[in-house]
DNA sequence: CAAGCTATGTCAGAATGCTGACATGAGTCA
DNA sequence: TGACTCATGTCAGCATTCTGACATAGCTTG
């Protein structure tokens, strides 16, 4: 139904293109990690967590592109079940530094491979230069967003 | 603080870069639209109607990536204030097509001078080419991910 | 024609994320 | 040293979106 006015301005828009994959992929990530009974956001962190180990809450808010609030009641979630620590106290400043335990390094291997093969099959049909240049091009906006004002 | 492991794997994802170039646009997307009182799922919605004017609640909630039960408190709202209207009755099936009034199209037509702008600074600096091919490459990653094998 | 299937609109409750606010720790500067 | 600014962790309340559920309309199929 209503098929007949297609293709007017939306389809030429890169932003329209853009939320639509982000979406794509948000969607297919979700699938796969819920049989793992994991979200999108909580492997998010621990992915976060493995490749930078000690980051702070502030930290892995702003590297899952959540408010810190969010990350903090996600955090005292995945301390209470045993997925990561923090030191009661901080080291310096307030800055309180987690890290994965042994069963949040576990859990993670699992949504690691599941996550991985949706990520393979985004990229299936776009050669090596492809890929490149796709993510050249994603800088590029990203830049561009963040009031920067010329691009490389 | 904790810049010492930069550059692990996260920097070479191109699912991660999509996922920062999706919200670096949202984020321009609502500082633009704060001032005139509108959302990005408000302002995604008018849009959409106003291309493809008779759209019923759940094409909006697919174009807009939303559920259709959000998509119809939105309308719903929408409806109240006088921004779009719905007949009372269905003219075929349960579809109820809906569409802008004048004061839905005023609204919108600001806003699209404020989206328009964002659009433009996310494009700076890449060539007409390179739109182009943005635009391919994000079409490959969106078609890869919705269940399709081959991309072109 | 009847049964089944799909799509739609809609209501209600739950989950998730965000804004506002406050106190604290560290650096800056006069 | 003291005032100022900034970043952080955290609590509370609010907003938005989602999941679950139900009734209905139209198409399909035997």
């Amino acid at each position: 139904m209503s098929q007949k006015g297609a293709g007017v301005d939306l389809e030429t828009s890169l932003g329209y293109l853009l939320k639509e994959a982000s979406s794509a992929l948000r969607a297919a990530m979700e699938e796969v990690l819920r049989p793992l009974g994991m979200t999108v956001t909580h492997y998010s962190c621990l992915e976060l967590l493995a490749q930078r180990p000690g980051l702070s809450n502030s930290e892995l808010a702003r590297g899952t592109f959540v408010t810190r609030q969010s990350m903090n009641v996600l955090l005292q979630a995945l301390e209470r079940d045993g997925y990561v620590t923090r030191p009661a106290e901080a080291p310096v400043g307030k800055a309180l530094p987690a890290r994965l335990t042994p069963r949040g390094r576990r859990s993670l291997e699992k949504a690691t491979v599941a996550v991985r093969s949706v990520e393979l099959r985004m990229l299936a049909g776009m050669t090596e230069t492809e890929q490149s240049e796709a993510f050249r091009l994603l800088k590029s906006m990203t830049h561009s967003l963040h009031g920067g004002n010329d691009a490389t």
